[in-house]
DNA sequence: GTCGATGCAAAGCATTTGCACAGAA
DNA sequence: TTCTGTGCAAATGCTTTGCATCGAC
């Protein structure tokens, strides 16, 4: 799943099979959050979904967010600033985040040698990985000269 | 540092060089902070702490562990259960955890491949990694026979 | 006697929930 | 018409802060 056509079937599916109902809403979350990519928290979500429709507060988002995990469209990342963030499902494919202490930016990344380290570290102690976090924070080498250094 | 007496001789140094005051709170505080060995969070803390010095309230946790972080006595965690979790600091030695979604027991790793492998992994985008958070979760192979099976 | 520390209660944030009303099916 | 979804406000859980008082120096 990448695309939002293939998120709006989904959900699609996910409503009917669970006596649950579509709403304008709904469509309307689900394109913000695509449209923002990737990473959006609440409040960003919100303030794009109040333009196209004015009077969705907090708890429809909140609300739509968990509805997506459900769904399986969604994935919820909470990080260290305290806000919850959200990405669109792609599939199987995992990754892990890598941040821009100067720039805010957020990478992903996705290392077949860590994750079988993972496995080892596991297996020594009887267990079997279920999921993880891996974010690593870094500054830039270039200093000044990051390219898309944003404000602090 | 290692030991309750490092970190009391760590702490009292900070005390002293930033014009601070010693008190009985921070003493007990502390010592609670050891006897519990690890990954402490403040209800847990503060319970003990409170059998040693009834009428301390949660500020005053909240306080005294934000003191020892900047003490240099205690480092921050947070994992996905919202509180906010402590332990001693113990020299340079960085460590990762891998946690029990059975038991609930917190391990401890560290492993020099994955530290290599960030590295590598920053390198290839003009970035130098400052410090990163790795969390595995995962279940006992032993399935009902976990030696150490906490209730749910 | 100063000035930082404490304890309590109130305030802050992010998130969740209760409830009356609106709107899909 | 039925029952879920929505919007608002109030509630929650964790953490921080304001303020009068306490206590270390």
């Amino acid at each position: 799943m990448h695309s939002l056509a293939e998120a709006q079937a989904r959900l699609a599916v996910h409503i009917r099979e669970n006596g649950l109902k579509h709403t304008r809403q709904r469509d309307e979350v689900l394109e913000v959050f695509y449209a923002l990519g990737g990473h959006a928290s609440i409040d960003e979500l919100l303030a794009q979904v109040q333009t196209r429709l004015p009077g969705v507060g907090y708890a429809t988002v909140y609300r739509t967010m968990k509805l997506f995990v459900e769904a399986g469209v969604a994935h919820e990342r909470k990080f260290q600033d305290g806000q919850t963030r959200y990405e669109p499902h792609m599939g199987d494919d995992h990754h892990d985040h890598l941040i821009c202490l100067d720039c805010s930016r957020i990478f992903e990344f996705e290392d077949p040698i860590i994750e079988a380290r993972q496995s080892d570290i596991c297996a020594g102690r009887h267990l079997r990985p279920v999921h993880h976090r891996h974010e690593i924070y870094a500054r830039c080498t270039l200093g000044a000269g990051c390219p898309d250094r944003l404000p602090p």
